[in-house]
This record gives C-alpha cells, structure tokens and sequence, in this order.
DNA sequence: TGTGTTATGTTATATAGTAACATTGACAAA
DNA sequence: TTTGTCAATGTTACTATATAACATAACACA
C-alpha cells in the first residue's frame, strides 16, 4: 500500500496552507485524487479530525470549509472574517474577546471546550474594489 | 398586498419555540409530516430562510440546527452557547461582545454583515450533574 | 514473533441542502 | 366576473456534506 506515516494528513495541511480561500472535504478530495484515486471521504475527514485537534487548522462552520490556521499554537479564541465577496478568511487572534466570553461563561457557569467565531461581510479589499467601480 | 397563509412558517416556529433542544431541518420536516404527509425539504428550507431573515429563529451553525430567539429584535450579536451535554442552547445578547467584534472589524475595515458567536461545551446544570454522579 | 496502535482503504449509507419547474390561492385591477 | 400577479407551497430530482462499520497495512517495541 502507499499509505505511510501521516501522509494524507500532511498532504491536506499543505493544500490548505496554499489555498487562498477555505476548501471543503470535498474540494480538498477532489485535489488529491489526482494523485491518489483511491482516496475517499472518510480519509480527508480523519485527516481533517487530526488537524483541527492540533489546532493546525479551523472548521468555518458557516461554510462547512477549512482553512489553515496561520498563527502557532493560540488559546485564545480565533476569530475567523469571512468575505462573502472573495471568499477570503482572515484570522485574528483577539485577546479582549477571549475575555468578554470568559466573563459570559462565567457568568453562567457555563464550561467552555469550544468556541466558534465567525463574521461574514465584505473585506476591506473588496469594499475598496467596489467603491472604485 | 399582506395577509396569506404562511402556515409553515408558523408551524416551524411553534415547534421550534417547544423544542428545548435545536432542530434540524430533517427533525422538523419529520414533526410536521405527521400532520401533512406531503411536505418536502425545500418547504421546511423556505421557512427556516424566511424566519432567520426575520430574526425569530438563529441557526446554530456548529450543529446544522435552528433554535428560536429568545429575545425580541435585537441588533447586538447573540452568543449562544451549547451544551454538549444536553443538548441544550442558550442563547445571550451581549453589549460588551457586540463591542469587541465591532472594534475588531474597525480595526481591518472589514463590513460585517452576520455574526456567528457559538460557544460549545457543558451548562451549569450539567456540569453540577456530573459532579454529583 | 506477536501484539497493540495509528493511519488508511473500502463499501455503503446517512444526513443536509438546493435547483428547477409546477401548482395553488388570495387579492386587486380590468 | 375574469384575468393577471405574486407569494407560498408542491414536486422531482439531484448535489453536497458526513459518518458507520469493517478490512488492511505499517510501525513500535517488548
């Protein structure tokens, strides 16, 4: 078999590190196949599953897409900017919201594991572009 | 040119409003079949659209449901937070938060037009549970 | 060598969401 | 009353997203 080590794993990060733009399982399938067409579903979705768990990439759970994560290891809750223009992300790493939900949490009593931040607009590029047209 | 029956959307959100838990669209289409064997997915996908752009439901991205709001109209971002637990979603209309993510945006001249703020984890009610087993 | 663990392969299916076009029923203008 | 319009829903068929369950392969290491 070809299979060694990490490889899907890796291989996925890689596309994920290149892409402008989140990629769904399924782009990211359809990617790899063209060098291995015995892939299939369940293996980009555990590769997906490792990477998230290492935090070596984020779900964009708006899109049901992935992107890489493009700070080091962070805490702090990521914010992810969506534009609905060019299909960029940005990620942000806000110190000042990790807290505003800390202090929510708390305030409830609520044990946090995992927090999904997402804002969907229009980046600063784009807004520029469409002004300018 | 008002005044036509939009009986699903008022079915939906009834049921919704009863739910202590989110539903999916399929749990939904399941509910209300019991009283109209015809219904079909793009109909519960209809109403669900119509009730979010109104702002009476919120779907809760993390987990392909829908909860109904809980609050009256509210512009400041809703920060629900789900328990993995039970199930349960709460939902928190947040000054200070709407504020860090609006100075976030600021700061990347980024035009929000949607926020999606899910926290995932276990509820005080559960977390007491759990100690006491 | 054999035993446990991790990653992947394989098959099949479950769940979620939408495109495209047809039908219905209320309402109002003709 | 008839006709035209519009929003809501029905209908068919499909695409997209995700996982269950079991099989195989490679590796680490006692």
């Amino acid at each position: 078999m070809r299979g060694q080590g990490k490889q899907t794993q890796q291989d996925v990060l890689e596309l994920l590190k290149q892409s402008p733009k989140p990629m769904t399982a399924y782009d990211i399938l359809a990617e790899l196949k063209t060098d291995n067409a015995k892939l299939a579903p369940p293996t980009i979705y555990r590769a997906l599953s490792a990477l998230t768990d290492q935090g070596l990439i984020h779900r964009v759970e708006g899109v049901n897409a992935f992107v890489a994560c493009c700070h080091g290891d962070h805490d702090a809750a990521a914010l992810l900017s969506i534009c609905e223009d060019c299909g960029g992300v940005e990620e942000r790493v806000d110190d000042s919201l990790s807290k505003v939900l800390r202090t929510a949490a708390k305030q409830t009593g609520f044990k946090t594991k995992r927090q999904v931040i997402e804002i969907y607009g229009v980046c600063s590029d784009c807004v520029s572009a469409e002004v300018t047209s």
